[in-house]
Order: structure tokens, then sequence, then C-alpha cells
DNA sequence: TTAAAATGTGTATAGGTGACACAACCTACA
DNA sequence: TGTAGGTTGTGTCACCTATACACATTTTAA
């Protein structure tokens, strides 16, 4: 922290920050990874600074990639916070002196903070979720379920939840936050979390398929208690041509 | 310009400017505001910086009161523009020397900015378009029009475009671009533009009506050629509540 | 063997969308 | 003055989609 404190005036752009609203899906939940931060019980996003001379997108990808180790991931920027409230001027001088130096006026990390918020959509399983230097936990957590949460994350969080049960009206979402293969029920489940509310099973399952987005594997997942369902994957070249021009309906 | 440069750094937010897109309508044309540059024939989005302590959107609005005249603005934020190669450092070069200065290294102005791009709707009779310091002319141009813009404004300019014309799928559009009394045919002629099709007149009128957010003022607009037209205004509170929910529908 | 629970498939109805017909109206021009 | 041309007001019809619901099939557990 302390180095951090050194070079980060050289390295990266002021007063500029980016946030990830990070989702995946596991256990019929819909969840969300999280910080704990260091020295106090609250939760944060997984965010950091951009650097001087690189693309916004790219510093958020960066940090997606610090935190699950994963590359390739789909990540949209939903909003830009720039209250100048947001700030939490005397947290910041309390990392200040914990990382052992007098805080100093006018520093670059002191300075006020607007903030890019992106979306992710992840493959639980797939994640190898592992805190940054200022936090001693990431986890997933439920949605359903949010700690406390530092400064205006969780304003953040919702408006990411927000447009994510927005964006699932005109584009098809799914290939990134489930497995290849799945059933409809659990695609299902996916809609009902994010949107929460219920569907109707048979209306659910005429709409998707409708969308021509879907591939029918013929195989069946045996194994669970009652009848086997069908297995399903997307299908990729489909998807993608769906997710440029959007879909219609809405849920 | 060159007391600007002196004092900017104290005064705003480093790296860090808005943009706005700023819509009108007029004889049947959608236009946007925009600002012809001192010295070069290109044009610009009417844009400014950030204060140290100001919230982004009172920013935006504070460049759009600058440019019209108008508060109370309907403006939304939609994009951030943060590629680093967006910054044109030769022209910013060139702007500190036609201040009779010598470009400093390092100085606040010449180091890399994000923009965050605004777009607004407004009452084209109202709007009171003057320039400023670096322009010498703020005019309306055509949508389908449009000069040779510096930088990367033509893009931004594209995307509010792009958004505009999403947003109108599911929010009511309208109340901030025509006067508080017109006729159906001109509230359509809007609509087409924006959308750049045509549209069935009597699918339109049916399906606008059906939103509940116009009020049929009795009235008819005498003068024109041709069978005079009632005239319509927007129910405001119908309106604003549209404006939260959404509308069902797309066009 | 049977009950409970979940899945696969189908149908009827209401409401919205898109394409189009016809009557009423207003002005301009002969 | 009256007629033509263009525009507006209103209505209809076929079609698609969304919603609500029924029934048969499959699988495990008791």
């Amino acid at each position: 922290m302390s180095e951090f404190l050194d070079i980060a005036a050289e390295k990266y752009h002021p007063g500029l920050s980016v946030d990830c609203v990070i989702f995946g899906f596991h256990e019929n939940e819909l969840k969300v990874l999280l910080l704990k931060m260091k020295h106090t019980s609250k939760w944060a996003l997984p965010g950091g600074f951009v650097e001087k001379n690189e693309h916004i997108d790219l510093g958020a990808i960066r940090v997606l990639e610090n935190r699950t180790g994963l590359k390739d991931i789909f990540l949209k920027q939903f909003y830009v916070f720039g209250d100048p409230g947001r700030h939490d001027h005397e947290m910041d001088i309390e990392l200040f002196k914990q990382s052992g130096r007098d805080p100093v006026k006018d520093h670059w990390f002191l300075q006020r903070f607007i903030t890019v918020g992106y979306y992710a959509l992840i493959e639980f399983s797939k994640a190898n979720p592992r805190p940054d230097d200022i936090s001693d936990a990431c986890e997933w957590r439920n949605i359903e379920e949010l700690p406390d949460m530092i400064l205006d994350h969780g304003e953040i969080l919702e408006k990411a939840l927000d447009t994510l049960r927005f964006q699932i009206n005109y584009q098809p979402i799914g290939h990134k936050l489930l497995p290849v293969k799945f059933t409809m029920p659990e695609l299902q489940k996916l809609y009902e979390t994010i949107l929460g509310k219920e569907l109707d099973r048979r209306n659910f399952q005429r709409k998707m398929l409708a969308y021509g987005i879907l591939k029918d594997l013929g195989e069946r997942r045996k194994g669970g208690a009652h009848k086997a369902p069908y297995l399903y994957s997307f299908d990729v070249k489909k998807y993608n041509a769906a997710l440029k021009i959007g879909l219609k309906g809405s849920w």
C-alpha cells in the first residue's frame, strides 16, 4: 500500500477509478463478487485505477482479471458516478495512516474521485476469486443478502442490477452465466433470479426457443429426482448475432 | 484562454471533461447544437470541464446553460469515452501556442482527458445559442448534414443518436422537443426524424394515444393548407409517470 | 406399486401490430 | 364560386404474440 501511494501519481490517471460488479450464478442464486476490506467489517466492489495511457475499458478488464483470473469476459460500462460527496475523505486518511504514513495534503490518493461502473457476467465455476492488497477476502455474495458496503458501492451495485434487469429485455443473457450445457429449468431459474419474479414454465420455453439461439442437444440430465430434463446449449453464432441486433419482446 | 490555462489546474478536476449533444427539432428536422472552432474549419460539441468539487451532472448542466441560456433541461449521461487515443495532443499544443504561450510539459491542459457524454432534449425556439471562448459560432446543424468535427466528437454524436433512437422504444419522447401545443402529424414527424424511417399515420396515432400521455385539446390548428389537425399537449403527470416506469412496445 | 413432483407438449383467448379503405375537411387555383 | 388535390379523422381485417391453463410422461422415494 505504501509503495502504491508513492508511484500512484506517476502511474495512474488522476481522480479516476473503475468499479466492477461481477455477476455469477450458482445453485440457483445470483451472486456478486465482493471484497472484504481490511480493518473494517465493510465490503467493496472490486475496483482499481486507470493507467495514464490506458483505455478505461482495459482498466476494468485488468481489475476483472486480477480478481478472478479470467480473460475474455463480457464486460460493459453502465454508469459514471460523479457525486463529489461519494468520496469518503475520512476513510482515505485512515488508509493513509494504516500504511504508516502521514496523510499529505493534496496527495493523489486524497483528491476527489469519480468512478466508472462496469458490470460483468461470468461463469461461476471458472472464476478463481482472490483478494487484493487492501482486502482480506474475496467472496461470492448472494444478491439477496448483501453486506454493508463502503462509500456508494451499494448504490453502484443497485444500478448495475437495474441495468442487467433492463438489458435482459432486449439482449440474450445466459451464455456467460451458465455452463456450456444446461437445462431449460436452469435457464428459467436464471431469468427468474435476475428479474426477481416467477415466470410460467411453458411460456418461458416457447419464447426462449422462438429466439432461435438455443441448440437442443438431445441428451437428458439424469440423476436428479423426477423426470430428466433435456440439455441445451447456446448456438454461439446465433447468440452473438442476437447480441448485436437485439431481441424483441419483454420479460 | 490564457487566463483559463492559468487557473484551470486549480479549479478543475484533472483529465475530465463533459460533452453535450444538444438535440432540437425545427421545421421537421432534427438538429444538434454545434460550435464552430476558432482557427479551423472544424466543429465541436459544446463541452467543458468539471470543477473540483462539482457533481459531473452539474458540470454538464452548466455547459448547457452557458450555451443556450436554458435551465431545467432534460439531460442524461449516456457514455464515457476513455480511449487514450481520443486526445489530439497536436491540437492542444496548437491551442496553447495561439494563446501566446509556450506549451509547458505536464500542464493540466495537455494531459490525457476522458469525457463523459450527455445528451439533452430542448425546445428549439427557447434556446439562445452563443459561442464560448474557443469558438466563433454556435449554430443548430441538421443531423443529416453534419460538418467535420474535432477529435472523436463525431463518434460521440453518433452514440448519442443511437441512444436516443433506443430510448424512444421504452420512454416517451417529445415533451422536451416540441412546443406545448402540437399536432399529431408534428409528433409523428419527430418520431420519424429520430428513427430515420417512415411510420404509418393511422397506426402511429393509435399507438401514441394508447400510451395515455396525451391530452386532446379539442382545438384545431388553422391556417395551413388542407384539413386542420387537432392540437394535443402532453399530460405532464402521466408523461412523468411513463418516464419512470417506461413504455411497452417498440418502434 | 403407487404417490409426489417435475418435465414435455398442446390449446384457447385477449390484446397489440401492420396493412389498408373511406369519409371529412381545408386551401388554392381556375 | 366551385372543384381538385392533398391532408386529416376514423374504422376494419388478418396476423402475431403473450397469457393462462390442461394433460400426459417420466423419475424417485416410500
